[in-house]
DNA sequence: GATCGGTTTGACAACGGTTCTCAACTACCG
DNA sequence: CGGTAGTTGAGAACCGTTGTCAAACCGATC
């Protein structure tokens, strides 16, 4: 078992059904319901449960390497991402999403945290828009 | 079904029920899932039906009357607001709230926006956090 | 190959928040 | 009062999500 370094790592396999999410992952670039992300899984001829769509999700989210969000009816939406923070400028009308960085806004969230003394900060901030194309 | 006319207006009547709601919000400053504000609803001694709560808020809502946002579980929290925009940073572990404004983001928003040329904007942003007190 | 132990999976049940349904009720107007 | 349209409540329905658990699978080892 010590066969993978200083491990504690949970050693994840590249399974066929972890292989099929990220594959449809890759396929679009705006955000989508875990369900949609299903159903586009089955549509390509692979089938994965639901829940594993769920649980993988959850684990890409977990290493960094999907965004997940909730839209305005509190579903979680998904899509892979670039590793690094920032936040999103979606286009309510098609879905068009721009990816942006504010370090000035990484600053206030924890300066005004810290200020009032709350720890183990989190934010969101999404900026909602009609996109050039849409007007 | 014509009689009022160009009001359009579905005339809100001042029930009981809403008179509760309304008076449950008034009680407190954080924000509450809608089932709290029923129970503290029920332990004050009225009795309303959850589906009335829930039809309540969201009217209060439309009508900007409270704050309605998400917890980090996709939940809707609920509380009534100042009229000015702001943003709330929120304790997840007991709810406790304050409002926080920023121009800068409020600018900064703009400014990204604009330059990806998107047009009526708005956000969100809410911070997330544990409390003085909850720590 | 055959074997073995832990990981992963999937069908399905369970869950929890929210909305829908619809008959009973109520506020308001005349 | 009586008529009428807005309102309510109990419970079912809904729907996204998570839990359950036996079977399938992976990879390393005999």
């Amino acid at each position: 078992m010590t066969s993978t370094e200083h491990g504690a790592r949970p050693a994840v396999r590249p399974t066929r059904q972890r292989l099929a999410v990220a594959a449809a992952l890759a396929g679009f670039d705006d955000f989508r319901s875990a369900q949609e992300i299903h159903d586009l899984i089955s549509r390509q001829g692979d089938s994965v449960g639901l829940a594993t769509v769920y649980r993988t999700l959850a684990a890409l989210a977990d290493a960094g390497e999907v965004d997940m969000l909730r839209n305005e009816d509190g579903e979680a939406i998904w899509r892979s991402c670039s590793d690094t923070h920032h936040h999103h400028l979606v286009c309510r009308t098609c879905g068009a999403t721009v990816e942006v960085e504010g370090p000035a806004v990484e600053r206030w969230t924890n300066a005004i945290a810290s200020e009032h003394g709350f720890a183990e900060i989190s934010h969101t901030l999404e900026i909602f828009g009609t996109c050039p194309a849409c007007r």
